[in-house]
RNA sequence: GGGAAGGUUCCCGAGUGGCCAAAGGGAACAGACUGUAAAUCUGUCGGCUCAGCCUUCGGAGGUUCGAAUCCUCCCCUUCCCA
């Protein structure tokens, strides 16, 4: 799925910041130049805390890939080691601490889902694992060769800790901080590594990592941090109704992925044209200029080009096909759209319209489904239904298939088989 | 280890013996308006075999006709002292 990209000119540095991807870097000076004039080995990180990336991880994905386009070569660390741990930079909470098993195997789908952005062939992109060094580290002995360098006067001080020296920070979350330090030492040492990037609630570990290389190695590393994205309406970007917005089809299907970035706020569009697409600033600039309904536009090419580049051309058009014929009016190509598949004995035997929109998950329970209809919100072909009482049968079937709507945007299929 | 304050429905947060499925706000959902946007207005917002019934107020017991509210023990969080 992962076309061969063309090689880029120009500096990334430039790439990346005009497109709003850095936040914070530790060298103006330096880093662009670097950028400019080597092969520039670097790395984010991901926790295999679920089995599929969701919407947060694509800002870093996206980066990774502009790196890889212009020549750089990505590393990819996945937290098996340090999702043992948990990250409290920036959280409220602690962590559901998670069985070793389930975050390899969490470990291993995400691997998978990468190879849809990265070209991991020929060593031009890697993935490791930092379990590999952090699991059988020996406490003593590391207490005294990395430990030593950390001052916790000034981890304390640290803004990605206020909140938790609030409402609580145990002794396992702190030591978080100087477990990704040494992840960066060792990707440095082994791989040569000498860029990490990440969200900006990153920055606090990244140049932890960047102090404890200067301390032992007495050499120069580098960080990059990417905006936290919230959208207009103050919402961590990438929640669904359902939840998150998964980059997992079967998860999230390619349809409700399109419609996600369809549905964005109107004030978000040319921000997530230049994070989640490969389109030209021009372009960007010139589609997030477009006012009232005309934005609509910009936000098909949002939503066609982001469900490409996380599900491939064809899943990218059916959605697209899907949506129009929905909400364009007309055609009746409703391919793309979640289905259920519904025997043809059972309709026979006829459905409660409450229990049929429970069954295909349109609603969560079947008050919500009473609930939906007794406000106007169901319909079956168009055809509003306002009795919780209907029973979907063979009589509803003229029609070539059933077409469940709950309120103005959530439809779904029914096939009869 | 000692002392203090707490743990309430998705979140924040009221409730201190019946009128509590539990105020208020946020989120969310539906309707109207619209551009599959935002804002606004209206309504809904535990579940079910729905005029009734069942489950919920950290957990387990107990008191009582009746408990989120009182008692006992336990678990957890924060703060102060060590």
């Amino acid at each position: 799925m992962n076309e061969e990209k063309n090689l880029e000119t120009g500096n990334v540095y430039n790439v990346l910041k005009e497109r709003g991807f850095i936040q914070q870097l530790t060298d103006e000076e330096k880093l662009p130049s670097i950028l400019n004039e080597q092969r520039v080995v670097h790395y984010i990180g991901f926790d295999p805390t679920a089995e599929s990336l969701h919407a947060g991880s694509l800002m870093p994905i996206m980066a990774l890939m502009h790196m890889q386009r212009h020549g750089h070569r990505p590393v990819v660390i996945l937290g098996n080691g340090t999702a043992m741990v948990g990250d409290p930079s920036g959280k409220t909470d602690m962590r559901k601490m998670l069985q070793a098993e389930q975050i390899i195997a969490n470990g291993e789908k995400i691997v998978k889902q990468l190879n849809r952005y990265l070209n991991f062939e020929q060593g031009k992109a890697q993935v490791v694992f930092n379990g590999d060094w952090l699991l059988d580290l020996k406490y003593v002995d590391f207490l005294r060769e990395i430990g030593c360098h950390f001052s916790v006067n000034r981890m304390l001080a640290a803004e990605s800790y206020k909140i938790r020296m609030e409402t609580g920070l145990t002794f396992l979350e702190f030591n978080y901080q100087i477990l990704q330090a040494y992840d960066f030492l060792m990707l440095f040492q082994q791989y040569g590594c000498i860029l990490q990037m990440g969200g900006d609630d990153q920055w606090g570990n990244i140049v932890a990592g960047i102090d404890l290389i200067r301390r032992i190695c007495g050499k120069q590393a580098y960080g990059i941090t990417f905006p936290l994205l919230e959208t207009a309406s103050g919402q961590k970007m990438g929640k669904t109704a359902k939840g998150a917005l998964w980059l997992d089809a079967k998860k999230t299907t390619p349809y409700e992925f399109y419609q996600y970035w369809i549905n964005v706020d109107d004030q978000d569009v040319e921000k997530f044209l230049a994070f989640f697409t490969f389109l030209p600033m021009s372009d960007v600039k010139q589609l997030g200029s477009l006012t009232g309904s005309e934005l609509r536009k910009a936000k098909q090419v949002l939503a066609y080009e982001a469900t490409r580049i996380t599900h491939g051309e064809t899943e990218a058009k059916k959605a697209e096909e899907a949506s129009r014929s929905v909400f364009g009016g007309g055609h009746n190509d409703f391919q793309g759209i979640p289905a259920t598949e519904i025997a043809k004995s059972e309709l026979e035997k006829g459905i409660l319209i409450v229990d049929l929109l429970s069954r295909v998950k349109l609603v969560s329970s079947k008050s919500e489904a009473r609930r939906l209809i007794q406000q106007g919100g169901c319909y079956l072909n168009e055809d509003r239904i306002d009795s919780i009482e209907t029973v979907i049968d063979l009589s509803f079937l003229p029609q070539p298939q059933l077409i469940l709507r709950a309120g103005k945007k959530r439809y779904h299929r029914i096939k009869i088989c």
